[in-house]
DNA sequence: ACCATATTTCTAGAGGTCTCGAATTAATGG
DNA sequence: CCATTAATTCGAGACCTCTAGAAATATGGT
């Protein structure tokens, strides 16, 4: 994953109604759940929803299959994974529990002043 | 961390520039990185990337020490690694590796009709 | 005191997002 | 066919974000 698509995902997930939607849909496994379950469930008026689900499916957050009148949504499993695979990257809090382990594992930088 | 927290941070991390700035500042360690570095590296506008940390610093996925004229900027890498958990929980994607990893431990739903 | 440096605040324009009712499309069943 | 159900598209208002130059603030050096 790179960085315009990290972003783009990160940015879908960063609106509540599409966080929790998401959030849902996970839980809902790799059946899914139509548009009318997710309404259901959270409340959202039909357009809004819409609205959401087509960008999450726009970043391939989730995908949307369509069988007759109803439209299922399943979360796209493993470009979440990746987007978590690249935040772990990026933080180096893979590798480690404690709360210095970012450092341990990033060397960088030549010039650098300390402040004390 | 709460859903509208991770929503806020998921916000901040979905913007290029911000990313940008984030991924460079993880880079530097916990040293951290001076506003005035951070620019040199990017190229973004002073009153442009101001803006930009303002932010991240409102959500704390980045803290701001000021020394005398220079303002360092430095990753909370602790709240970036209760991100990635909680992102980790809600997609189960942390206990496998294989494609079918949600499936094995996101039980769920009573009432689902397979489309066949 | 004066000037250079480092950063923030102010301001404003352009564009994007969110929301949701109303209208629309599409499929099923009677 | 007509009504019903499922979902999307349209349209418009309110609000938020991004951008960046200009002005302001603060600090350190000479």
């Amino acid at each position: 994953m790179d960085h315009e698509q990290a972003a783009d995902s990160l940015t879908e997930l960063g609106n509540t109604h599409r966080l929790a939607v998401f959030r849902f849909l996970v839980r809902a496994g790799h059946e899914g759940a139509s548009v009318g379950e997710i309404q259901k469930e959270l409340g959202i008026p039909a357009s809004t929803l819409s609205h959401h689900l087509a960008r999450m499916t726009k970043v391939r957050l989730i995908r949307q299959e369509k069988h007759s009148r109803t439209t299922i949504c399943i979360p796209e499993f493993q470009n979440l994974e990746r987007l978590i695979d690249f935040l772990k990257e990026e933080c180096c809090a893979g590798d480690a529990e404690g709360k210095d382990a970012a450092l341990a594992c990033c060397r960088f930088r030549g010039h650098r002043v300390r402040f004390a």
